[in-house]
DNA sequence: GTCTATATTCCGATAGAC
DNA sequence: GTCTATCGGAATATAGAC
């Protein structure tokens, strides 16, 4: 893949996560790259195609975060899974998936399909850490482990669009509320 | 305010709400009233103005709400509080609050505020149950009732957004899994 | 209060030159 | 691989008649 088309997709996903799905346009990624709009047709012919790409480079990204974090404890590789979230609030953006499921109705469905790949990869691996930290009693918490990771998923991600509203102090107490509820004594 | 206004709120939040505010246009609230785009601007210049509207409306029902909720018990306010996601779940819509937040950096500046006005309610409401419920022991929760209340309105909002993308059973799990750690003994 | 008509701008996308 | 040029359509919004 040339530099290019790294590019689109990086400021794809950027637009995408600061402005939403449906208010970002190839005149938005063309003027910040140094390329016509048609030059991004050349790489993703449709707006759908750039938006599976987005995502495509999500999977990439997570399959990468789950193979670093495989050597940490359960509690790490949960803070750690916390701490890509802290970033995408601090850098004021929200995540992909929230994004694009308040605009669900909109999206191609190449772009949903994929989307439902990328959401499967992270909560089975949540999932997988949280029967994990229960078996060995690193981590403590109610209900089952399938449950408990998706309640981690949905508060983190909300609190990140939360924070958007309210300012980062509501995102850090929901973060150390999630931290604590796995970790109860 | 007469009806064909009150007509306009009501298709906007539900178009806001399914589609995304960047998604929905004058146009497609003409096309289910009998009405044409030159007369929504006649009620709403721009659409900034029926923006706000639309949180206002929300105001309205929330207020309604908490008077509606103030004989009940604090576990049952809280299982009603999760009973109007639910229903938003059904509908397959997803919450105002995130949809706005998610389109945060393309609104309104007017818009912006008056969402922070509606969160301000709904936040300061629950905390007051979960600040009443602590008192009288009708619910017991770790953390403080501030967070706790946040921990709740985050889960909830984003597992409508789940739902979207991966159906109504994990809305439900979510739901369950935030009444029992209200209930825990 | 609602209409027709229109201005302006921007969108996603394509054709064809280089 | 990127360009110029342009198409067809849709968006927000306004002017002025009824």
């Amino acid at each position: 893949m040339n530099s290019t088309k790294e590019s689109i997709v990086n400021i794809a996903d950027d637009l995408i996560r600061r402005r939403g799905y449906n208010a970002f346009s190839y005149n938005d990624i063309s003027k910040v790259l140094a390329v016509k709009n048609a030059a991004i047709h050349y790489h993703f012919p449709t707006k759908s195609d750039l938006g599976v790409a987005v995502i495509d480079l999500h999977i990439q990204k997570i399959d990468h975060f789950i193979k670093g974090v495989a050597p940490l404890s359960e509690p790490e590789k949960v803070e750690a899974f916390l701490n890509i979230y802290e970033q995408i609030q601090i850098n004021k953006k929200v995540c992909l998936v929230g994004t694009l499921a308040t605009d669900w109705d909109t999206i191609d469905d190449k772009i949903q399909q994929k989307l439902i790949v990328f959401v499967n990869i992270v909560g089975d691996w949540l999932t997988g850490v949280m029967e994990e930290g229960l078996k060995k009693g690193s981590l403590t918490f109610n209900g089952d482990p399938q449950t408990r990771a998706m309640l981690i998923i949905t508060s983190i991600m909300a609190a990140a669009q939360m924070a958007k509203i309210m300012g980062p102090a509501s995102f850090q107490s929901v973060k150390n509320a999630i931290i604590n509820e796995v970790n109860r004594q």
